[in-house]
DNA sequence: ACCTGAACACCGTTCAAGT
DNA sequence: ACCTGAACACCGTTCAAGT
């Protein structure tokens, strides 16, 4: 309910900015500019504000950083949600981590510099990785099937934005062999 | 060659620490209070001579830790050497991974605050990996079985490192797996 | 030559005062 | 209620001055 302001007998201003502007503004500022170039300075700009006002939506720049993990895992969540194909959803999970490569090292591999996301978001997206390795390896074997296929996709994705794959070979060659002897050594006996 | 010291006359100060014990002490205090932690105040009051005069021996605190990567690739690389079992070197792997974990992220997961170290480095410590992915998937597959097996055991770790493994199952079960499906999946039909 | 205190720029955060 | 300038603490870095 607004109500007039006691001071100058007129409405109080209208907000000027929110918070889902905030995160938006500060995913941006990641990819464009890295981890160092996320201040609150450079997010308040962006959002047209001055540093001091975006602590009325967020306590602390660490947890915008973890807000913004959030966000990336569930964006990300969705990207795999309705497949039960898993070499389409490695797929989903590698364009991902090619069209946000910054965000995607941060929820990759947090602890350096920024917070971990929710557990229950992690669960979330791997929850169709989960599905699919049941289907491929069996129930009995679900759990470290599905682990040893995310931890190989993790691992792959991260080495590739971090310049780990050296020079030399084909990367996409490298992903498809991946991929095609994973499925066969996951596969049920 | 030591000369005496123009304004005193007396010869000058022996000096009071040195690169190796600044970056020694920059690697406990990674592991000990995180990136965060690792302040160049508190390099310097650790081998015990103010902030300023770090910059004698390292130009800025991002090169410092671009040395801690360094100095941690060599040493996995180190431990890693001289196997040629793909399944021991493995656990070496990840043993070293819980020997320092927020060294071993960063080296894993740059770009997140940390630097690259040298490319040489990296390619030093998957050398052994290479040979040995050699013997098992054929000269023809080697580069892609290195890879495939190293992104794996990267993820894993770095997963296990940074609590991606949720709740529930037995993590040394789902190491056990993955080694035992991979090695059978890389081998040459 | 190495070391230091003082100083500067920058950043996260708080707070009193504006509207 | 939201917004702001001013201020504070902290950190990386530079520099002139000591020895």
């Amino acid at each position: 309910m607004a109500t007039v302001n006691s001071y100058t007998g007129r409405m109080p201003t209208p907000d000027r900015t929110s918070l889902d502007a905030i995160i938006a503004a500060a995913r941006d500022l990641l990819e464009e500019n890295g981890l160092a170039g996320l201040t609150m300075s450079a997010v308040a700009t962006r959002v047209g504000v001055r540093a001091p006002s975006l602590y009325k939506r967020v306590p602390s720049r660490d947890r915008l950083l973890q807000l913004v993990a959030e966000a990336t895992l569930l964006e990300l969540a969705q990207r795999l949600d309705a497949t039960d194909d898993l070499v389409e959803g490695a797929r989903r999970f590698r364009a991902y981590g090619h069209e946000r490569p910054a965000a995607f090292r941060m929820v990759m591999a947090p602890g350096a510099g920024a917070p971990l996301a929710g557990l229950e978001l992690r669960a979330a997206a791997s929850a169709p990785i989960i599905r699919a390795a049941a289907a491929l390896a069996g129930e009995k074997h679900a759990l470290a099937a599905a682990r040893t296929f995310t931890a190989w996709a993790s691992g792959f994705v991260s080495m590739e934005l971090n310049g780990g794959f050296g020079l030399g070979g084909d990367v996409d060659e490298a992903w498809d062999f991946g991929v095609e002897r994973l499925i066969a050594a996951l596969s049920a006996r």
